[in-house]
DNA sequence: TATTGTTATACTCTATAACTATA
DNA sequence: TATAGTTATAGAGTATAACAATA
């Protein structure tokens, strides 16, 4: 009744952009000088894959290529990113985070996690460690080896109640 | 030691980006109507709040007053929203679904809650009771008033829920 | 010829400022 | 005067198409 796929999903789709928004809103007030939130996911990504290429973000990130690459001239224009060609292959480039770069990084996400704490202090502890599990569960089930990208086939569908529910 | 404010925090902070991305992402694919993320939340709102003013909507969608009109325009043209003056007070609108918008909306809500009903029926039943639980925690943590442990209030806590209605 | 990325161009979305209509 | 919306205009962000450089 309660861990019926659709009421999980239900309960997801309510709650995860209510969360998601507090995140972003934070984000906007933490972060320097008006870095946009795929710029913040941008260097979230080059943390902690230095060295990355082009098409590597773009593809994380789910911009196209040349979108990537503006986004990108913005990053080095503000010297928090470093874009090279790739040794070996000089058609590619490698892109890595500044100390700027690594700082405001961290400055943002470091108010946002204490933002989040502070919000989260509100359960019992109990509370939270069941948050903490169910995280790990959905990351299990939305980083799955069957990416899903549109039109590829998934696990079993469900019932596909169209129009009018 | 796993359900310290800050351990949840950045679960939290890892995982409900990542999802949020599939849900955006499978919004988009619905093409039928190809709409926005943002006029996707109108329709919501004004599924369960029919004959909301323009200040109303524009509030609980976090847009100013041009945007939004701008953006029923849009629905409006398309003949998802009735856009008509306010029996009383003629500088007001007042806002309603067609039967096509409230289509509209329950055929994409309902394509994206069983894409993710497809996403966590990987799960087994009893992770995915967990998984609602702690969205029903998260619930409580993002949409009550509370008051902080320091005494300050939070900051306000916006109105994305919309996407749940 | 295939790949990796950039430049050119256009469209969408959003904001601020100025304006109209109503109260 | 104050309020509710709209129109005018501009800026950011993204996409597709065409191009350049390298393999």
């Amino acid at each position: 009744m309660n861990d019926s796929p659709d009421t999980c999903a239900e309960a997801v789709l309510e709650i995860v952009p209510l969360v998601m928004r507090a995140i972003r809103g934070e984000m906007r007030r933490q972060r320097t000088p008006d870095l946009s939130v795929p710029q913040f996911r941008t260097l979230a990504f080059l943390r902690q894959q230095p060295g990355a290429s082009l098409s590597e973000v773009a593809g994380h990130i789910g911009l196209t290529l040349p979108s990537m690459s503006k986004l990108i001239d913005g990053l080095v224009a503000r010297r928090l990113v470093t874009r090279q060609a790739a040794p070996g292959d000089r058609r590619r480039v490698t892109l890595e985070l500044t100390g700027a770069g690594q700082a405001a990084f961290d400055t943002a996400r470091t108010a946002t996690r204490t933002y989040l704490a502070r919000r989260l202090a509100t359960l019992p502890a109990a509370d939270r460690a069941s948050v903490v599990q169910a995280m790990q569960l959905l990351r299990s089930s939305f980083t799955a080896a069957h990416e899903l990208v549109a039109g590829e086939p998934l696990p079993p569908a469900g019932e596909e109640a169209a129009v009018g529910a």
